[in-house]
DNA sequence: TTGAAAGCGCTAACAT
DNA sequence: ATGTTAGCGCTTTCAA
């Protein structure tokens, strides 16, 4: 934070009042044209440049969103960062990003950085379900998205979801149709998430009368450490025939394993697309998120938050597409 | 930014004067253990958070950095600033990072964005080499990562770099040893780096005694979206037996081309890696980035520089470690 | 050990 | 159309 030209100096500069100059600059219809013209034109000289920290602390509002994400290497939540930080800029918003790594003590380090920051609303990927959002939000604008908050509080906030089990079905469903009949699940320890796409899993399963075997759901840890074995134990072991993994990052950990493997016995799915999916030699089944649309709802409606705090709660479910691969088969 | 509890709530309802407060919750030595204590659970009870911004314009210091990378989509750039986080935040600095999609306006105004937001220091990784930096940046402290400022004003800066020359011969080198007799480059239009890439390219036929045929270097448009016919025309065209792509959106472009052609009659090189290159049917030798160190080193660089302004400016490369898939046959 | 007062850079009443 | 003044929330002399 280098000392640098204050209104102060440009004021000084101009031979008038700091109010004028903070006017001018703020291209104020009662300041006169040339006044104006003359103060712009010395805080251009001057290498001017406004310090947003105490304007925001004048005008009590920072125009800045906070973006809380469990994992920032996870290519769904950098897109999806992407898309928030596209349409707040439209709004004039800038955004901090914080990753959490899953752990719910860095998520509640990054909320109290996010308010000491001064942050106009939130928009959170939590971490987990044990966090007491209302103590440590209070009044905050926030949005929750791809995640539900914990359910005792879960009208308290507005939502911007996937619909999982409908995207999980339709995998299923596809891998069916293609002949499946041993379909081994390895899911996500994320509670929210993880709970909606294994009840798609069971109703698909159940729409085509095959029946659930609780020794082919298996839950991966949260770093993926254990997700090798566990393919090897759904495939080999206990002879699947085909294999969901609830999200890409599981994906990849079956991948990293597959190798040894005769690949052409099984059909693959997963929850959540990736675009090098399409470069593998086996094709996945996946469901595609609405990535861009996830962001978009939820920034319009933090915004509409913040401009209306009376505003009622309200959910948003969004569909996931299938892509079955190879597409040719569809 | 809801209006909170501030100092001044905490100071009445303790009945000691804000100075106090403000001592007690930094902890400072000078103020009596119990009144410490007793200040620090009434704000515990109201809920007091400090306004950061508020600190900030008082002691002249936000304790934030600045990152500008090109491509938050780039697996290369997100695991740079996750690096980058890390290491400013163990030194309790937050990292605000703004993308410029490699324009050149958009850096522009990401800078003045971080300037608004009165960061201490800046981690640049150039979008152009057409900036005047020296008039944007001032006397603020930065560090430019990965990429080289302007050739006029490098030695103003400090540079964290990979050795893109060595990453660059070591594969083609490789893929000379495996038989390749002509491999058509496809080259980043990122002026910096590209060079050095070129530059190793070059050197290394040269000291494989084969002559570069102009008509098999190819650059990239910055989108990416001419690569997949690129590809097609070096090596079918060009007859072509192997491929160097300079970075790693360039090869996921030549992938999206490479379904319709006999892929085993060529070899393929990379420079920057990406995990799920290894469960690719084709195996691609790449050079794979410190992107850990290049991180480290950039902030420890910038706070060093933040601490004394005075510190000489510095070069530092980075050697880049080949991979050679398939491993096995190292 | 604590308090009073000033001030960081800015904007918004309220003058004029 | 412009100036004066106060104050956002905080820290830091200087005094007591």
């Amino acid at each position: 934070m280098s000392t640098n030209i204050t209104i102060k100096d440009v004021a000084k500069q101009a031979g008038v009042s700091e109010a004028t100059v903070s006017r001018a600059l703020n291209n104020s219809p009662q300041v006169k044209r040339d006044t104006r013209q003359k103060i712009q034109n010395i805080a251009r000289n001057l290498g001017y440049r406004p310090n947003g920290l105490a304007r925001s602390i004048r005008v009590q509002k920072s125009h800045t969103l906070g973006m809380i994400i469990p994992d920032i290497l996870n290519g769904f939540f950098t897109q999806l960062s992407r898309a928030i930080e596209d349409v707040a800029g439209q709004a004039g918003y800038d955004v901090l990003i914080v990753n959490t790594d899953e752990h719910l003590d860095k998520e509640a380090k990054a909320i109290n950085l996010m308010f000491e920051k001064q942050v106009d609303g939130l928009i959170i990927t939590s971490a987990g379900a044990s966090t007491d959002y209302p103590r440590m939000l209070g009044t905050t604008p926030a949005v929750f998205v791809d995640r539900m908050p914990p359910a005792n509080v879960v009208s308290q906030y507005d939502r911007v979801l996937v619909d999982n089990v409908q995207g999980t079905q339709d995998i299923i469903n596809c891998l069916i149709n293609r002949g499946a009949q041993r379909i081994g699940i390895i899911n996500s320890a994320v509670s929210t998430t993880a709970t909606e796409r294994l009840r798609g899993y069971h109703q698909a399963l159940a729409a085509a009368h095959l029946t659930p075997d609780p020794a082919i759901e298996a839950t991966a840890r949260t770093d993926g450490s254990n997700v090798p074995q566990m393919a090897r134990q759904l495939l080999v072991n206990q002879k699947c025939d085909a294999l969901f993994a609830a999200d890409n990052t599981i994906m990849t950990g079956v991948l990293r394993k597959l190798p040894d493997l005769d690949l052409s016995a099984f059909q693959l799915g997963a929850f959540d697309d990736n675009d090098w999916f399409n470069f593998l030699p086996q094709p996945i089944v996946t469901a595609k998120q609405p990535i861009a649309d996830l962001g978009r709802i939820a920034v319009e409606r933090l915004l509409a938050r913040i401009d209306d705090d009376q505003l009622p709660t309200q959910e948003f479910r969004l569909a996931a597409t299938i892509i079955p691969r190879p597409m040719s088969d569809q």
